[in-house]
DNA sequence: TTAGGGTTAG
């Protein structure tokens, strides 16, 4: 058998050596082009041997541009992809040669490490090289700016790339869907179609199935969805499960489930993690636990993400006993707990007022617990008044450098609802002195295709004189039923009244006052917020279901709430 | 011998 087949074979550490040691005895080894040696480079670097890599590397007397690449390759995608970087600058610093393969290696590692400093070297070094007109190396450098974060850079490249082809426009439509411009993919994928060069692939639906998931976008899902059945890309599991997905993120939980049910290829565990996310979304906590048990009879074995989305599952349904269960038995079963799973048990415990064993588990768990662990445990303890476990996490938080708004109003609150007022004062002023900032809340909502946004107060909508109008007639009605203005939702320095006109004025409230005076009575109502929901807008929210007689559809950042005839099917618990 | 775009997650 010649030595390129036979290094094919070669799965293990043994192998390779006996290999190396056959390469030396030949004299083989030191020719200047050799790519077995370079399959053997990139074999160390790719499994934590980087080392062996290494001392392998050191014995070629000229290494060639292959060598480089092969230990750039398995680095790139090994657990320490940092170390192609370096290896990319001592190519460049050694004037080896470098080629258009060698800048999609590192540039991948840029991407796994998300370093937008080196994407842009790379990039420049592209140009310098004159590789810059090279089609498939555009669309990878496109790829890591938007997976950087760079969108703008991303789309510029796009722009003035010379030679496009369809995993061009794919991988702007997924980066631009995946980095917060959801409706731009969108655009891009509509003008894709309209430009007819290229027929939508499973990747573009993808990306596309995400940007309507992202922004709750149903109608232009059922348009893809219907796409996908007619080009028959619905053979990919893949596709199948973005469409779940989407159906679920747009509010639709049963839709999701009949795609899931009635899918023509074989699932595959996302399937199922998806759908039991799905469930957990929609608070239907019994139908995810159903369909956890049935995975084990489909002969399917759940992973982390499975046990995630059950005990996402038991939180938003308040199963405290089921999610302790199911934590209890995930080591059992294989799965080790992670950082995730131990903040879902803390949140579980937390918000059923368990906070002294939320507690132990924090000081319990084998990792270091991170500021959003100690969030969830610091959530639940204004609610249940523990200034002791308050102040725990709170210090934690400030030590870890949190800036985070809610964690400073959090622990305000506990402190006002024991009136101790100077602490109180100490938690303002160390807002004031750390440049807390705070996440601007917005809602938007649907109208005859056209989406219509709201921040808090906001008064830029053309329609806004009749939105205030409509927000004073409801809160003279719920008055009526006993509403009094939950205050302590609100941090500033105002007297009770205006504190009562900042949460009258609070984005959800906005978009669903707009809804009801822009739709036809007893249509559903369907609203998209990207914090999550307060207490109070949930108190009034349900009072307008009841009296204004509307199924009103919330989704904020974490899960659904579907308002109907006085309650919330979060059964208040969230 | 080595290239690009893809689903689930508190």
């Amino acid at each position: 058998m010649d030595l390129n087949r036979l290094v094919q074979k070669c799965s293990t550490v043994s192998h390779m050596k006996q290999l190396q040691a056959h390469l030396t005895t030949n004299g083989r080894f030191k020719s200047p082009f050799c790519p077995v040696r370079s399959k053997l480079i990139e074999f160390y670097a790719l499994f934590p041997l980087p080392h062996q890599a290494h001392s392998l590397f050191l014995q070629i007397d000229t290494p060639s541009t292959n060598d480089f690449n092969a230990i750039l390759r398995g680095l790139a995608s090994s657990y320490q992809p940092a170390a192609a970087i370096s290896w990319f600058h001592r190519m460049l610093c050694g004037s080896h040669k470098i080629d258009a393969l060698t800048c999609s290696f590192v540039l991948k590692a840029c991407a796994r490490v998300l370093a937008r400093p080196q994407t842009l070297q790379v990039h420049s070094q592209v140009v310098r090289s004159g590789f810059a007109a090279d089609a498939l190396l555009g669309t990878t450098l496109l790829d890591v700016y938007a997976k950087v974060g760079d969108l703008g850079s991303a789309r510029k490249l796009f722009d003035e790339m010379p030679v496009r082809d369809i995993a061009s426009w794919n991988a702007l439509i997924a980066g631009l869907a995946q980095g917060n411009f959801a409706s731009e993919a969108l655009e891009l994928f509509k003008r894709m179609r309209e430009e007819g060069l290229f027929r939508p692939n499973e990747v573009t639906v993808l990306g596309a199935l995400s940007a309507c998931s992202h922004l709750g976008a149903l109608k232009e899902g059922e348009k893809i969805h219907q796409y996908i059945r007619d080009e028959k890309l619905d053979m990919n599991v893949i596709v199948c499960n973005a469409v779940i997905d989407m159906y679920a993120k747009c509010g639709f939980v049963d839709k999701a489930f009949v795609v899931f049910d009635s899918v023509k290829c074989k699932k595959s565990l996302v399937s199922w993690n998806t759908m039991i996310m799905a469930f957990a979304m929609h608070g239907d906590g019994s139908k995810a636990l159903e369909l956890f048990e049935q995975m084990g009879q489909a002969d399917v074995k759940p992973d982390e993400v499975s046990y995630l989305a059950a005990l996402c599952a038991c939180n938003h349904a308040g199963l405290v006993d089921d999610g302790m269960r199911l934590f209890n038995s995930m080591a059992g079963n294989g799965v080790n707990p992670n950082k995730k799973h131990y903040g879902s048990v803390v949140d579980l415990l937390g918000r059923a007022g368990r906070l002294q064993e939320a507690y132990d588990i924090v000081k319990s768990m084998p990792m270091v617990p991170d500021v959003v662990l100690w969030q969830t445990l610091l959530g639940p303890c204004h609610i249940y008044g523990n200034v002791e476990i308050a102040e725990i996490a709170s210090r934690k938080l400030v030590e870890m450098g949190s800036n985070n708004c809610g964690d400073f109003v959090l622990l305000s609150n506990v402190y006002a609802a024991h009136e101790r007022w100077k602490d109180v004062g100490r938690v303002r002023d160390i807002m004031k002195n750390r440049d807390v900032r705070k996440v601007p809340g917005f809602s938007y909502v649907e109208v005859d295709g056209a989406i219509n946004k709201f921040f808090t107060g906001d008064k830029s909508h053309e329609k806004w004189r009749e939105i205030y109008d409509k927000l004073d007639e409801i809160r003279f009605k719920i008055k009526e039923f006993g509403y009094v203005a939950g205050t302590n939702y609100v941090l500033h320095d105002i007297g009770e009244e205006e504190k009562e006109n900042a949460l009258c004025y609070h984005s959800e409230k906005l978009a669903v006052a707009f809804s009801l005076i822009s739709t036809s009575e007893g249509t559903s109502i369907q609203v998209f917020k990207n914090l999550r929901i307060c207490g109070d807008c949930h108190f009034v929210i349900k009072l307008i279901s009841k009296i204004y007689n509307r199924e009103i559809i919330v989704r904020d950042r974490v899960r659904f709430h579907k308002f109907d005839e006085g309650s919330c099917s979060c059964k208040d618990y969230w």
